[in-house]
DNA sequence: CAGATTTATATCGTTCACGATGCAAAAATA
DNA sequence: TATTTTTGCATCGTGAACGATATAAATCTG
């Protein structure tokens, strides 16, 4: 046939896709009660790593550009999460440091991983095919993040 | 040890995030000519299926709402894609048919994903990888959507 | 058949992604 | 040093996702 190739179900974007909504999906009932979202559950474990990083760092670990990173570094700011100051050696430059209550939060969210790895294994037995998806997703995302 | 477990399962869904975000974004070079976007597409690889589907039915397939595929339905009929008429039997319903335009759309796109399996293969030597991403990724969708 | 419930779709508000663009500061180069 | 280029961040506009809510029409139930 003509258009087999146009069918969905031989989309490997569409799973990626629709596997990425669902996961995230599932971190709603762990991050409601924190009231953050998903991205800013990202950001915060960026810091929690390590603090005061400028707007660029962080952009770089999640792969994400300025533009996109920016405002959502503003929306946790607003809700008090952290703080944007100008860079001192740098001052184009925006450091941005958790509050206490960002800092605090941590304690809040470290059972967080647990909970989902247990939600998610729970319905992808065998445990194999869980660990055949990391690194094929690192290949993955390696190739089309190279330029 | 199991820590070290824990912490490699709690990045699976940021990797599936960025990758999935990548993913769309390799598409661009193919889609951005068509003036349509990722979730168009998909959109119009349900259509191309199967023409005149009410709005649920779509939703279905790609696993959305219809509070994300009713304003996509509606982006679409304004760029003259497609058309969503009231239906006869059950007049709550809109049946989503493609135009002209949409129509032919598909032999623009027939070779879209030829370009992006080569594009993706390309950076995931060997493929075997690749091969294992599809059914882990099935499972991971089923377990996480049913309910 | 009347009332309750479910279903199909739509609207609104918020938060992301991201391309395009702007601007000032830093770095590189002439 | 003066000029050009690059870098870091921000703003704007558009198109998703999605929770909450609304509204008819269809369906179920008493």
């Amino acid at each position: 046939m003509e258009y087999e190739q146009l069918k969905l179900k031989s989309q490997l974007c569409f799973r990626l896709y629709t596997a990425a909504r669902l996961t995230v999906g599932a971190y709603h009932p762990y991050l409601d009660p924190l009231g953050i979202t998903y991205p800013q559950y990202l950001v915060l474990l960026v810091l929690w790593e390590q603090d005061k990083q400028p707007v660029c760092d962080i952009a770089k670990r999640l792969m994400l550009d300025t533009n996109t990173v920016t405002p959502l570094l503003q929306r946790m700011e607003k809700s008090g999460l952290l703080l944007r100051t100008k860079g001192k050696t740098d001052t184009r430059q925006r450091i941005v440091s958790l509050t206490e209550k960002g800092l605090t939060m941590r304690e809040q969210a470290k059972h967080i991983p647990e909970c989902l790895s247990a939600s998610i294994l729970e319905k992808m037995d065998p445990v194999e095919e869980l660990a055949a998806l990391v690194p094929a997703l690192d290949k993955l995302i390696e190739g089309l993040s190279e330029r």
